[in-house]
DNA sequence: ATCGGATGTCAAGGTAGCTTGACATCGCCC
DNA sequence: GGGCGATGTCAAGCTACCTTGACATCCGAT
């Protein structure tokens, strides 16, 4: 599942770590999702989606093996 | 965090086993995501979207107090 | 030369998602 | 009136998500 966080996060100018207090969770939360060390769940999915005006399908990208 | 698995699993006229079965997660699982018991996976969300034909935000629609 | 902000990573702990297995109820069909 | 498919629900257990707290590194600015 690769996702684009990084990618619009730094096109906002913003660090981990002020994303992570706009969102609400913990800055190594959002390093971890960056990293892809784990998945969001799905409300963290919706509030990153909603943070970047984006679907949520626009920012994360299932690969076809991750899906069963 | 509602959902619309239900309506459209019953208009598919599938059985929320034949649903978990082509989902590959288990009977319960798909009874607690319904009945709102507890939220599913970002990739278990995407793989019920994909399933039947729509988008997440389609499927899921957030209540304003569930994100952060 | 060093201070601070940004990032990467670890450990330990709590909670939520998901499992198997089991049991109860309901409605329908034979 | 028994059997069966569908649904609801519980218990116990595993793993993934997310937390706080800490420490290391790397630059960029002073």
């Amino acid at each position: 599942m690769r996702n684009d966080v990084r990618e619009r996060r730094t096109a906002d100018g913003l660090s981990q770590a002020a994303l992570a207090s706009a969102l609400g969770v913990s800055r190594q939360t959002v390093n971890a999702i960056e990293q892809g060390r784990y998945l969001p769940s799905l409300p963290l999915a919706f509030a990153l989606a909603l943070h970047f005006g984006v679907r949520v399908d626009e920012l994360f990208h299932p690969d076809p093996e991750d899906l069963p």
